[in-house]
Formats: C-alpha cells, structure tokens, sequence
DNA sequence: TCTAGTTAGTATATTATTACTACTAACTTC
DNA sequence: GAAGTTAGTAGTAATAATATACTAACTAGA
C-alpha cells in the first residue's frame, strides 16, 4: 500500500445492500424492492444505499434499514462483499452486503411508514427455478440463505426473529425453517433449556392446549 | 440506490488487506510487514493491496498473495469488510479483508523472491499484552484469528495447512493449533477416518517409530 | 356435557460421540 | 541392546444426540 498515490486513480462507488429477513406463515421471507428504471427494470432487487463519506459502513447500514423498515435498533450483521466488475453495468459498484433479522410482528407495525414500497418475498419461492433477480442479487441472497441455515447451528442468532416473549412452539418453527428440516420436539428443548427462561405467561384462546411464554435468559 | 448520481459524490478508495496464515513448530504464525512510513512507522502490518478498476476483489487478493508470497493458487477466502471513517488517518479507506492459508514448506520455499520484506510473526504473541500494531488491523487479526478457531470445527479448512501428503500427528497439530487446545488422539482419528486414506509412505529417519503418511479423501 | 380434533409438553429408550486410560509398536542414539 | 521418544490401537465410562411413545389442556361442535 506505500509508494501509491490512491488520490490519482479511479475509484469504484461503494454501497450496501441489505437483507432484511422474517418469518411469517412459517416461511422465510425477505425485504425487496421493485425495480422502477433500468437496468433490470421490473425485477426484484435488494434495497441498497450508497456508502456516505462521513459514515462507517455499519451506520451506512443501520440508515438503509431505517429507510426501508422505519425501524432501528434491530439486529443486523455483515454478510459479504461483492466486487465482481461489471455486477452493475452501469459502473463499478462494491456492494457490502448485510442481513437484518426481525420479528414479523415489528415489520408489519411500521408498513405505513416505508420510504419505498418494499414487500416480503418467500425465499425458497424467490430462488426456486430461474426467476429472474436483479444484478448479482441471486447470489447474494443464496449466500445469506447458507449463512442463515449454518449460523443458526452454533449461534443464538434464531432469537432475533422472535419477540421478547415467545412460546417454544414458535422458536421451534424459527429453527426449523432456517435449517429447512423438522426437529424433535423433546430434544429441541433440551437444548434450549440453557438459553431461555419461563415467563408466568401462557397462550390463550386456541383450540388446543396452551402453551407457556419464555424469555430468553441474560447470561 | 435509485434517483442517485453516484459519479458526483466523493468515493472512498477500496483495499484488500491480506491475512497469510501459517503453522511452524506447532505455532500459528501471520505473515506480516513493517511499515516504512508514516503513519505507524515502524510497526507491523498486514499487507495491502488497492483494488484496480479492472479486478474483482477475489483478484485483487490473488494479486496481493502473489506480490507477498511469489505463491499462486493457494487457499484463500474473504474475510470480513472494514469501513471505520479515520482507520486510515490520512483518508477514507475501505479495506476488504481476506485470510490465506498456506503450508509453511510452501512460503519458505519462495522466501527469496518476495517482493517486500514480509515476516513471519507468532500470532499469540503479536496479539498478547498491547504490543502497537499499525491501522486498525489488531481488530482485524483477532476477527480472523477467532473465524479459523470456529470455521475448523465445521469445515475442512485445517487441510490447507499441511501438505499433499501428511501424517496424522501433523494434522491433528493443526488441529489444534487452531483450536488452542489438545485433542485426544485416539478420538481425533477416529473422526478424520472418513476424510482421508492411506497411503503406502511413511516418515523416516527420525528418532521414534516411523508415521504413516496420508492424502485428503476426493469424495 | 361429552367427544373429537388439535397442539403442548414429558418420559424414556437407543445410539453416537466425547473424555479418558492404558497399553503395544517401531524407530534412533548412545 | 537398553533408553528415549513418538506412532498407533484397544477399550471403557460419561455425556450428548436421536428417536419413539406417551400424557395434558384447550376449543368446537354434536
């Protein structure tokens, strides 16, 4: 990096897409926008913002969720940066891609209040066959999709898309749809025990027993 | 990302920092540089390349391997994208992550011809106490030093730290190296059984029992 | 008010993995 | 040929993962 004067060469434009992802109906589902103007007019894309001078690329992020969720303060990560040369056509773009996990219960609360007409999507359907994506944005939301199905066995990430108060009915399905395979009911909660603690709370009003709400535990 | 001109904006120039790990008489080694000037003269840094206009970031760390090293063709894999506004105080620095893995037969065999003079440095003892390292890559080293520890428990990675043909003693050091523990040998066979075969080698001239040498199962 | 339907939750057996000890094997050096 | 050293194997106890079968508690509708 000495003996180079980056100030003389051209440098490519930075930006950060995002990948908003939730749960509902028991399926995975994930922020996207339709595209309004060429390229890839009409097609589905990820929501992204170009990186700003005077912000780090978490915060560039963080404004990128709020301008597409009206939401802050939600869990989010980086995934990966995507740098291939012509991913935009239009010029070199560097995309930072980062994945926001939140209940769906908090999504749809700020509906009204979105920027831009962004909708939830069904990943397994929006991957499912050759649909058409915009850019590189197939790639990147296999990659989130792996990511999501890997990290889910050594994290605690499933949390983020329950609320604060959750039957383990429910985080069950969480578990189950990110890894995409059922798990047994006993042993699932075996292995929760650690993590989460009873609340005085249940379930009510279903045609079946109810079920008792947790907490996760601080610890 | 629409309604934005991005060529009108300033943009922040985009590096590769590179990571080359290694493993030496049962060491984790990080291949690193001493900076010639300021800032952080003096002090040990990783290697960096910027990104040209015409190269993905997979090249460009190709490239920053090759100039290190003299080495193609070996692992590598990106690691993580670091966006801090002042990490470079003298401008707006992107710097895309990647971590190499290279057995250490491989780097000493091209050390003449390296292009800088970069060194090995012991991974433990360059992060231990508050030892000065240059920008923001003590961050950057602890993030990867804590990715391998967790990637060779779910992938192979540990294979790119030891040569073609290997013994098991040799494997498991990897082993655990990266883990920082110690494995029970008995054990540790018993789960790298479905990962490799024989071959009809083994060690000599040693003083103790000759060791069987082993080649990575294809499957 | 009783029964069917439905989901919540528990008990327990089986199998696989991990943790550990103890040994035997094969080389070199002195 | 004995001592030192590392390679490699056998086997066992403790723990965790996998799997099945059951009981519990609600609503809806006859």
């Amino acid at each position: 990096m000495e003996q180079y004067d980056a100030s003389k060469y051209e440098k490519p434009s930075v930006a950060v897409d995002l990948l908003v992802f939730t749960i509902e109906d028991r399926r995975l589902k994930l922020l996207m926008i339709e595209r309004e103007e060429e390229p890839f007019c009409g097609m589905p894309a990820l929501p992204g913002v170009f990186v700003r001078m005077d912000e780090t690329l978490d915060e560039t992020a963080e404004r990128g969720i709020a301008e597409e969720t009206g939401l802050s303060g939600i869990y989010f990560e980086q995934l990966y940066t995507f740098g291939d040369i012509h991913r935009d056509p239009r010029m070199r773009i560097i995309s930072v891609a980062y994945m926001a996990l939140v209940p769906v219960e908090k999504l749809a609360y700020k509906a009204g209040e979105r920027v831009r007409t962004a909708y939830l999507e069904d990943v397994e359907d929006l991957l499912a066959g050759d649909k058409e994506i915009a850019f590189d944005h197939r790639k990147i939301i296999e990659y989130a999709r792996w990511r999501l199905a890997n990290k889910v066995e050594y994290t605690d990430i499933a949390f983020h898309l329950v609320g604060k108060l959750f039957t383990l009915p429910e985080l069950q399905i969480v578990y189950e749809v990110l890894l995409g395979k059922e798990l047994y009911k006993a042993n699932f909660r075996k292995k929760m025990a650690d993590l989460i603690e009873e609340t005085e709370y249940m379930t009510s009003g279903e045609a079946h027993r109810p079920s008792r709400l947790y907490r996760r535990k601080e610890s």
